[in-house]
DNA sequence: AAGGAATATTCCTGTAAAGGAATATTTGTG
DNA sequence: CACAAATATTCCTTTACAGGAATATTCCTT
């Protein structure tokens, strides 16, 4: 009966929401980097920020390319269509069920007398 | 220089990033609950429904309307106002400065060269 | 081939947080 | 006023994870 809800990956939430990692996400908006520079621009030591790369890589926020020594982490679109998407969802019922708690108090009042 | 970004809290991010709480969102997009009616449906034990409405509550994503016995929780359009408002932002540089790894490894090729 | 960047990985430690169980609190009802 | 229902809170234990430090790995340069 339920149809499938786009139902949206907490892990790619969980992944985000981490301050250096939201940092480092902000920071490439800007365009593509390194890991050295990423780690010099925000003050991270070299290890935390491949750490926090790996994470967001894993969970396809950022995809890497390797040229040579460097290695440049980008931003991937994908992710942050598919919260645009499960967001999109939502607001289609904010405007009518959000707010309709009348109609919900009057549900509870029936069930309470039906139940006796 | 720098424009005052939006600046996506990530407390709010990390909220929803806890696979119980996206689902006590989920299922409060049909409308306001009680915190019964909430732990029922997702077969989650009382007072761990209760500790996951506290987190969403003190970030926001919820509000509280006592009545009587019970508790009506429901959601706050605010926080995805304000996640949806980040990624636009987004949106609008994906497009332009994501992909344009050329230009970045000509920059880096640059300083390459300049540090010699 | 050797040394040095740039990056990844491992190990350790501390801390935050989620679930379980029990209990406190509030409110309605007989 | 006593009891029961609905909800919140506390305490405990376990687990996940972030940072620090050290080390491994890869690749360039000479």
């Amino acid at each position: 009966m339920s149809g499938n809800l786009p139902g949206m990956d907490v892990t790619t939430l969980s992944a985000l929401a981490e301050p250096n990692r939201m940092r480092i996400v902000e920071l490439l908006r800007e365009g593509p980097l390194t890991v050295g520079e990423i780690a010099d621009r925000l003050g991270l030591r070299q290890p935390q920020a491949s750490k926090h790369l790996k994470v967001l890589s894993d969970h396809g926020i950022l995809e890497m390319k390797a040229e040579a020594n460097r290695r440049i982490y980008k931003l991937r679109a994908a992710p942050f269509q598919e919260l645009n998407d499960w967001l999109k969802s939502f607001q289609r019922i904010m405007e009518d069920r959000f707010d309709n708690l009348d109609a919900y108090l009057r549900e509870l009042q029936m069930k309470n007398h039906e139940e006796e």
